[in-house]
DNA sequence: CAAATACATGAACACATGCTCATGTATTTG
DNA sequence: CAAATACATGAGCATGTGTTCATGTATTTG
């Protein structure tokens, strides 16, 4: 601590006490809780993947088969099925059979405004 | 390939030719190239780490020398300066010198609203 | 049924990452 | 100036991650 600001305790901030904080941002909603934090970061560790911020991409536009994803990548079914499996497990993706192929999409809209937000905010700041 | 869609080339999305696609989305502009998929991941990366996400959410109400930073969160000051080094690389924080403290605030609001956007969505889909 | 196709999955290896520990650099204090 | 403080940084290590390779499972085709 710097022994200048007594402010609150040291550590949980899950334990709430927004006393004095006032909490500078309304929407800020306070500090984040460990546990809070890790499930957000494993979120964005899914996104944060060229491979599949490609995979993305391309389902941003229309539905793909594996075969087609991955020949559009230039990389091999299988590489593109296991990172297919990891946007499965953060429910980013949902697939359809069809005969012997599989046919992925986003999700949802949520999906497809939280990529764009994220590549929009990037050309911009090209200071 | 699908042998049965016939759709552009097999590779190179940056090569533009946006003919027949329409961009369903115009927002969306297209398929990644290798390239900005690999700078919009290693962003993405600096945000996907609990340590981080932390900061972030402490520095999102007000500004914090490094040994208050660390106290917060229970860590080491050289584990919170490695972290904050990534995050200044990353442009995501400023700081300030004052005497022998060094003060960090978020680098601007584009910052914040990307951190927030991020939370909101993932407090939402806890389906 | 046998072969081929489309996809999934486990193991393994190369590589990246986050922390600790030791050390270095300003800045302040006695 | 010497000691202490606040922070930065490099090395090292444990752990995690993405790809390849080999293999397995449905489904279709001959």
């Amino acid at each position: 601590m710097t022994h200048l600001s007594p402010t609150s305790g040291p550590d949980s901030p899950e334990e709430g006490l927004c006393s004095e904080r006032h909490a500078a941002n309304p929407a800020a909603a306070g500090p984040l809780a460990v546990t809070e934090a890790q499930r957000m970061a494993e979120f964005l560790n899914v996104l944060a993947d060229p491979t599949r911020l490609r995979l993305i991409s391309l389902l941003a536009a229309e539905e793909y088969c594996v075969c087609d994803l991955a020949s559009n990548l230039g990389m091999t079914d299988s590489a593109i099925s296991h990172q297919l499996r990891a946007l499965r497990a953060a429910r980013l993706v949902t697939y359809r059979k069809v005969g012997r192929q599989v046919f992925y999409q986003l999700h949802d809209h949520h999906v497809l405004e939280l990529y764009q937000t994220v590549r929009e905010h990037l050309n911009e700041e090209s200071a």
